[in-house]
DNA sequence: CGTTGGCTTGAGTCAGATCAATAGACGTGG
DNA sequence: CCACGTCTATTGATCTGACTCAAGCCAACG
């Protein structure tokens, strides 16, 4: 799956200078030289879906997601489940500054991730303070992204929350490397691949599968999407869908 | 209200050295040079209670709190309001490295800020890592926050909410300083201040007022509270309490 | 005093949960 | 190839916790 080096070092399958995820990740701010550095201290891991990367409450990781989707969630004592976070290819999966994981990560396909050793990355945001930089950007962003999901969670109805997570999904899916042009790339008749099961959209917008499964019934039999199976959606109205998501603000 | 020094300049109403907050805020960790630098762009400002402090989509702003309740909050286009987050005395409320504010920002009671020049603030944090490390630590406090709101959002009752609630405000009010002790201090028989509004709780839980009313009354029935008035609490079984908010885990 | 705003309480409703049955996709082994 | 079990998703029937609508209480205040 992953794009291999001619010249790739035995433990880092490919040279940082040439990922395929650079561009998109944090790697992206970096200096040659600063990469060159993090570069030394990372290597690829394998996960197969289903696997958990982090347990809630293990050290923390640090790893740039390479290929594959990651889910974060956080459990209540009788089983209950909440997915708090999605990580798709180029995302920077890592509590900095803490010791433990709040959370559990999940590989939901097959993950391919950048990981980094803990203390070396650490030690690196003091040697370049551009790292410590993009790393509280990406805090900052997952930060804003929580307040977005506190709000469906708190306030929306099952019906946009189902309609803002396939628009959020799209947003996405469409940016595919820059994100923030966004949005304005979502053209109808899109088709949208959701890469997670009913079970885990369900523990994701704060529902159970059966609602998840009805609601997304009637946004088909109200002509704003179609779908030739569970997973791959095609947007229809996106406008629509936009107004069905609730909040007809920015993206 | 605040703590005025005989030294203090015009518009610094106290040195930084001897605020009353240092050691509970951003500023703990700086040294005196770094700390200098920083009051030299920071100005105290107040607002009343009710009084917006920055509106969503608005440039953000950076202050720590000196004294008062801020509450951040999100809306939907049709009034539905999502309170994301309470600030009280020593936070730092700020969206570094962000232009604009993802939410808006209220006073609850009579608040007095220490504001820092934006600009200058991010400048600052160029010259003193320390600093980008602090806000960062503080952003990454914000996110385990926030994540945990997204489980109570997503997953529990209104009684399991209004609990969690409780308790979390009792672990910030005994804490009083060190929030790494926590928890443990909160003995039975404790007098616990809301700082909110029944509407504004019911904003932060999700719920309706009365909901959180009902939800309120049923725990004093039950025992595990009482109160004086809507506004006062005492709590008298502090198990029972953990119980009821659902999660038996660390504080 | 009358008004106003915040809180509580009651009665009825409804959106989403729960319980239950079915269908399709996919493997596995006889 | 078909019978079988498993896993995921959909659909139906019913139930219930929280919402809605409405009334009443109390303290603060002009």
């Amino acid at each position: 799956m992953s794009i291999q080096s001619a010249f790739s070092h035995p433990h880092r399958p490919m040279t940082c200078q040439r990922c395929a995820i650079r561009s998109r990740s944090l790697c992206g701010s970096l200096s040659d030289d600063a990469l060159g550095a993090l570069s030394s201290i990372s290597r690829h891991r394998h996960f197969a879906p289903g696997q958990i990367i982090v347990t809630e409450g293990e050290p923390a990781i640090f790893a740039n997601v390479v290929t594959g989707i990651v889910v974060e969630k956080k459990s209540l004592s009788d089983g209950r489940e909440q997915i708090v976070s999605m990580f798709f290819s180029g995302d920077f999966l890592g509590d900095a500054r803490r010791v433990n994981s709040d959370s559990t990560a999940q590989a939901v396909s097959p993950v391919t991730l950048c990981a980094f050793d803990r203390n070396a990355f650490e030690q690196l945001m003091d040697v370049y303070p551009v790292l410590t930089q993009s790393v509280l950007d990406y805090a900052m962003a997952r930060l804003e992204n929580a307040r977005e999901w506190m709000l469906l969670l708190g306030q929306k109805s099952a019906e946009e929350r189902v309609a803002t997570f396939l628009m959020r999904l799209a947003a996405r899916q469409a940016d595919a490397g820059c994100r923030h042009v966004a949005a304005q790339s979502i053209e109808p008749g899109m088709a949208l691949d959701i890469p997670i099961s009913r079970a885990q959209m369900a523990a994701y917008l704060g529902l159970t599968i059966e609602t998840v499964s009805r609601r997304m019934t009637a946004l088909r039999d109200s002509g704003l999407v179609a779908f030739k199976d569970a997973r791959a959606v095609r947007l229809l109205n996106v406008d629509g869908l936009k107004a069905a998501a609730g909040d007809n603000d920015r993206l």
